[in-house]
Formats: C-alpha cells, sequence, structure tokens
DNA sequence: ACCTGAACACCGTTCAAGT
DNA sequence: ACCTGAACACCGTTCAAGT
C-alpha cells in the first residue's frame, strides 16, 4: 500500500467512525480533518467537497460489508447439515437484528438518508442491494425451490424489522418460527 | 384558533415543507424563520433550540398521519365486500409504496435518522408505530384470524418494502399476489 | 503532487434590550 | 408575553500561495 493509498484509508475510516458516532447531521469536514490529522485544506485536496467525501465513503463502506457478508455466507455454507429447517433458522436469527442496537443498520440508516438526497449514492446503495439479492439467492436455492420468491419476501421483510422489531406483537422467537413456516408452505 | 396556535401551526408547517424540500442536513433555523416570516430570535422564543423544533414538528407531523390513516381504514372498512382476497389486495397495494417517489417515505425517513440519535424523537416514533400496528390489527381482524400475526410479518415487510422495492426480483403485482397467499396460509 | 492559511457567507446559540 | 439585533464559535467552500 503506498503512501495516496494509506491515507485515504486513514480518511475513510475516520469518516465512517464519526458518521456511526455523531451521525450525518454533525458530521463535519473540519472534525475529519482534525481526527484523521490532516489540514482542513490538505483534505479537500484529496476530496474537493463533502459530497465526494461521502460517496467515496459509502463505496468504501460497502465493499467492507461484502467481505463480511461473504464470509458470513461461507460460514453458513460450510457448516450446513441437509435440514432445511436448521439451515432457514440459522439464516434468519442472523439476518433479524435489531437496528437500534447494530452499528450496521446505524450506518446503513445514514446511508438511505444521505441517498434519498443524491443520486449518485442512490446508485451506489442500488448496487450494493442488488449484489446483496443475487447472493441471497444462491444462498437460497442450494436449499430451496422459488428462491427469487423466497428472497422478494425475505429482504423486504429483513430490512423493515429492523426498524419496526420494537413494536411488532410477536417476540423474535415467534416471528422465525413464522417466517420458516411461511417459505416451507411458499414453495409448495 | 388563537393568535399563538397560528403561529405555532405555521412554524411547523413550514418546517416540515423545509424538511421534505431540502432534508434535515440542511434544514437550518434561519431558513424556517425566513420562510416563516419570523425573525430568527423569535423563532427561537417559541422553540428554544433546533432539537426542541424537530420534535415538535415529528409530533405534529404524526398527528396529521394519523389522521390520514384513519380516514383511510374508514374507506377500507366501508367499501368492504365480504370477499377477503379482494380486501387484502387492496390493502396491500394502498400499503406498497415506492419509497423514492412518496413524501410520506421521504418524511419518515429523515426522521427515523434523526431518532437514531435523540431519545425523545425515539420514543415518538415508538409510540406512533404503536398506534398503527394497533389499528392495523383492528383493520386484518375483521377479515382474518390470528390478526397478531399476520400485522408482525405485514408491518416489516411493507416498511422494508418501500426501501428495497426497485432491487427485489419480483415486480409489485407478483409481490400482493405472493403475500396474499401467505397470508391465506398463514391462518391455518 | 501535496500542503498551507486567510477570507467569505452561512450556521446554532446566547444574551441584553425593547414593547 | 412577544420580539429585536449584536456577538460568538462553528461550518463548507474558494483561492492565492508555498514546497
Amino acid at each position: 500500500m503506498d503512501k495516496k493509498e494509506e491515507r485515504l484509508n486513514q480518511i475513510l475510516s475516520t469518516t465512517i467512525e464519526v458518521l456511526i458516532k455523531e451521525g450525518a447531521e454533525n458530521l463535519s469536514m473540519r472534525k475529519i480533518a482534525k481526527n484523521a490529522n490532516l489540514s482542513l485544506s490538505n483534505l479537500q485536496y484529496y476530496y474537493k467537497d463533502k459530497d465526494l467525501l461521502l460517496i467515496a465513503t459509502v463505496d468504501f463502506y460497502f465493499e467492507s460489508c461484502k467481505k463480511e457478508l461473504t464470509q458470513a455466507i461461507k460460514l453458513l455454507a460450510a457448516d450446513s447439515t441437509p435440514d432445511k429447517k436448521v439451515f432457514l433458522e440459522k439464516v434468519l436469527s442472523m439476518l433479524l437484528i435489531d437496528g437500534r442496537s447494530s452499528h450496521q443498520t446505524l450506518m446503513f440508516q445514514e446511508i438511505w438518508t444521505l441517498a434519498s438526497r443524491n443520486k449518485e449514492l442512490q446508485n451506489a446503495v442500488e448496487t450494493y442491494y442488488k449484489t446483496y439479492c443475487l447472493w441471497m439467492i444462491d444462498l437460497v436455492s442450494a436449499f430451496c425451490s422459488k428462491p427469487e420468491e423466497i428472497v422478494s419476501f425475505l429482504i423486504p421483510f429483513v430490512e423493515g424489522y429492523t426498524i419496526v422489531n420494537n413494536v411488532i406483537p410477536l417476540t423474535k422467537e415467534k416471528v422465525i418460527e413464522m417466517m420458516v413456516k411461511l417459505i416451507t408452505i411458499l414453495e409448495k
């Protein structure tokens, strides 16, 4: 890794840190510069304005998410018993996260909101989710028929669950039970 | 409506307008004051700081959402044919909104993000969604058994769909068809 | 190519003062 | 009770200048 690459890495990591800790609202070029040990003008040499810095940060973040996802999928695939029910339960309990306690969900929420005002970020988000969809289809198809239907139903549900899990009447365990039942039935 | 109430109404409506048009990121006390024809200091007389203004705005917005929801539910209930399938299709096509083209989803996204950094907003969001849940349970129970399960599965799905509808493989029509099938089966 | 520092218009908040 | 205006520290961006 050469010097420039290292600098960029340092800037983007710092931006993610500040973004998670303080939110997009309280993110400032000066704060990032300070935390990354750069002068404001020097930071602006690497990223001309705040928008470009945010786009680069989101791309950088999605790359790390993809790596994590690949890892998780590998674990799931390796450890797979032939039992479909057990497999589905594992996938679901991994995906159904309480959004308020997860760094990842916090970061995604910032990204969604930023993206709603920025075309380039919207594309980055769309591209990421499409990749995510394809991987899920691939993963699910090892155990289930009609993977496209299952994924079309699983992904929105999981995304929504991170937001509203604290208000729905059923517990997480009951939700997993229900989802396994539904997926099993969906294939018939 | 007395003068004070009118002033507050004018301030909160202006805040919502600016929030939807420009996002929380670009919302400023000065901008709101200007658009609502007040001096900055006068706005601060009514809302001491930005946080208090945002909390009041979110409460105000949720109130209008509740009114809209009551209206929509009334329409659904009045026009109800005895056919469960038709009823479910109507509910679903009303709820499954493309998030990118809807003012409401834009506003909710801003609120979610703001809430992730503010305890009071979190409570406001939670209270709103709990009311929403109870109304949905009430609505659904007219036609279906196991309304708690159906709502626990419907609400997260609908929330998630607004975010990821553009990346999942199935079309909206196919999604509705699938959901009706699943709900029907869930009751058995 | 990489980095600096001053200047500008804008921001939220505070405060002392008016009616 | 309602409203004003000045002051403060902070913000993003621009720009002319250094190595």
